[in-house]
DNA sequence: CGCTGAGTTGATGACAATCAACTCGGGTGG
DNA sequence: CCACCCGAGTTGATTGTCATCAACTCAGCG
């Protein structure tokens, strides 16, 4: 099984499996609901787990993959692109986040989902998506959770994107991505001394708010020459949360909301 | 129970209920999975349906409804509000829409939903709605698989306020609610020959798609002048659908999947 | 009959896109 | 080991889309 997805396509490999029973992320993930006894149900159902090299695609927009995954390690973009090139990012996925759930779970992908930094993904069968929440009940709870918080961070994207300026919503995004940052700690390499490892471009971050990469880094200058962030060499410290969130009208209420989605 | 809902703030009327058996749009709601003869116990469930008058807030921002809803009948915009007073429209919702449903269904609502019309609006007491839920299984994977289309919907205009034009983006509105409106017809006031009733004023155009409501006009203008709409006194007919979404780059998949979100 | 809210149009200006040039660091191949 | 290249970041100059402000029309309404 692992084979089959082994393809020079997708430049996964195969790598031996850790034990649902000893996951570091089941907490956050849509398994944590699972009694630890019934794990090994969660490992059988799980195909594999794989090891994706940085910058290569999980999933193609319009092509149908045979699974979806929980991301276990690493950074992953979800994207669409407009016939004219341009792409917007529709999330920017950490470690617990469930990639590839969407209404059609038979159809081609809505979504390009593309890694950035190298990652660690648990693949499940779509096939055997929907017969495995019916037999879990509290698994189908957590996934209507689940998306709820989803949507409730699409929205706050929304929100910034149609009405925020391009400070605002830089700035947003920088606390989204601190705030998850610390939720994870080491596990996507933060820490209050040294900050966290920021894998995205300013064209990544342009993609996701609305802005071109040029603006984001005009406006990534003025939040240093203020004295809120520091941010180079792939690594974002952010020095005044309080201010940084007043400006963006960063709600750390979405925040906070994030520990409460299995219950 | 009504009558705790019948307050001036919220200018709530009872009315005679209708039966859930006898609903109209029980294909297009949630209710959809429930067989006929378990329906006494969704109309058990619903604890008041209501009257809405025009303009009128069935639910605020940062207040703790007791209630979410089935659209039964009329227009209703779902919204947040910035500190500095600008809206941004995240949903309009026709008949058949879940409204209030979000990841605490405990705590206060996140978003404002306010009607545009006069409308009708069937309520589910929150309290019970996780228990009605886990003991109606099929309603929890409809529950899943609206989300994922709301979500979706959600996903198309983050893409289009990021990424696209103004011309583009109120292109891809007025397919949008064109394309729903033919879907619901003469529920929602839509007939070949005349269009569709459409209530949105240009401001609250701009607020869904993110541009000023001068410019919604300039753009709708441009509209008239191609041939491409009709828009006048609160009314839409949209003369040439292929062009009107190729510019918009509305993807007819979005549409047909509403067919499908009840299996 | 004046008020109000929505639509319309023009004038102006701001914010951000685009274009272009240059730097810098890291990799790669000669 | 060095030259080269490439991608990302940075900055300046220019352009353009759209916001904002303002004035006016018009229909509905009390």
């Amino acid at each position: 099984m692992p084979q089959a997805l082994n393809s020079a396509k997708f430049k996964i490999r195969a790598r031996p499996h850790t034990h649902c029973g000893d996951c570091a992320i089941r907490r956050l993930a849509l398994f944590h609901g699972v009694p630890a006894d019934q794990l090994e149900w969660t490992q059988g159902f799980r195909s594999a787990q794989l090891d994706i090299l940085s910058k290569h695609n999980l999933m193609d927009e319009g092509e149908t993959p045979e699974s979806l995954y929980t991301l276990y390690r690493g950074w992953a973009l979800v994207y669409k692109t407009l016939p004219n090139g341009k792409r917007q990012i529709l999330r920017i996925a950490l470690p617990g986040d469930l990639l590839g759930y969407q209404m059609d779970m038979v159809g081609p992908s809505d979504v390009t989902i593309r890694t950035l930094t190298p990652a660690i993904a648990c693949a499940f069968p779509r096939a055997k998506f929907w017969e495995y929440l019916d037999s879990h009940p509290e698994l189908m709870r957590s996934l209507n959770r689940m998306n709820a918080y989803y949507m409730s961070v699409c929205q706050h994207y929304l929100m910034g994107i149609g009405r925020k300026s391009a400070l605002e919503r830089v700035g947003f995004l920088l606390m989204d991505l601190w705030s998850r940052g610390r939720d994870l700690g080491e596990i996507i390499g933060f820490s209050e001394q040294d900050g966290l490892e920021f894998p995205l471009s300013q064209e990544d971050m342009g993609d996701a708010i609305g802005i071109s990469s040029v603006h984001v880094n005009r406006t990534l200058r003025e939040m240093r020459e203020d004295g809120l962030i520091e941010l180079d060499s792939r690594h974002l410290k952010v020095l005044d949360e309080t201010t940084l969130s007043e400006i963006a009208h960063f709600d750390t209420a979405l925040a906070t909301s994030r520990y409460s989605i299995f219950s």
